[in-house]
DNA sequence: CATATATATTTTATACTTGAAATAAATTCA
DNA sequence: TGAATTTATTTCAAGTATAAAATATATATG
């Protein structure tokens, strides 16, 4: 039967359509969240939160890789976030090219209440989610990554 | 004990960071895609296929209702496809304030070609999930898009 | 050393996205 | 009827996003 296998790809199809919808909505959440209660925006969030996992700061360049969005627009919104006091360039000891994006003072501590916040959001918006379909659901979303990733 | 339930916010957020990160990979993916085979953008091909199952077109306002995106997001992707002539706006008899969109012939032929290559990349993106899987995360996904969807 | 190549980042052009203001037309109801 | 409100859409300002070009610096190689 060679179609039998036709209506899969219909299904994976409609299970696309349902993640992109689900996780659409959750963003579109966090982004009303971010801006009514802190005035900022899911890329800013999004910047702040991979400098405040490296200390020592990132390169321009490694900021668009951890977040996989071009160089360019890390620019802008690192621009905006420094005009705002909370992340500073640094100047790179012997690569007169490069500089270390860091979070100053004022943005760890900003960074730490949205974090909080952020969490909790996150654990409102998935309470239908109990242990047991955590656990199964991450290995399937990592397994899919593994997939993804084989297939460059 | 107080704080046995705080592991499971952070459960919920980790399970949300990855659904983020392989949402995002297949979107990237497909506007690779759609930018290298079809010229065009997910946006695009989005307005398309709501377009093509309202086959006596969409209004504005119902437009950007299906595609839960604003009113003035919409007005710019139509105004850039009717340029391409694959849409076009019909005035509705009655509302002079409104206009139907419809697919042009044109759009419809070259939106059936753009779908079917869309299902082929999403079913090479998700061999990973077999028959089971697709049924079992259908149901979890609409289990969670109605529990968020009561809490407006 | 000098040139070529590679790397790091910014700039540019174009498109997408939003919320809010503006415009225009339809509807309500005093 | 006429004024107020609602509805449909566009315009606007600002931010987000990309690919490609430009700039500047560093490294490799003949």
């Amino acid at each position: 039967m060679p179609n039998a296998a036709e209506p899969v790809s219909k299904e994976r199809l409609r299970l696309w359509l349902r993640m992109l919808k689900t996780s659409r909505m959750i963003e579109t959440r966090l982004r009303d969240n971010l801006r009514s209660e802190f005035s900022t925006t899911l890329p800013r969030f999004d910047v702040m939160a991979a400098l405040s996992r490296f200390p020592d700061g990132l390169k321009m360049s490694q900021l668009s890789g951890v977040l996989r969005v071009s160089n360019g627009n890390v620019t802008g919104v690192v621009d905006r976030l420094a005009d705002d006091g909370f992340v500073v360039r640094v100047a790179v000891a012997g690569d007169r090219r490069a500089s270390l994006v860091q979070l100053t003072p004022k943005g760890h501590q900003e960074f730490a209440t949205q974090a909080a916040a952020h969490e909790t959001w996150i654990d409102d918006m998935l309470t239908e989610f109990g242990p047991d379909d955590l656990g199964a659901l991450g290995t399937r979303f990592e397994a899919l990554m593994t997939s993804l990733e084989g297939k460059d």
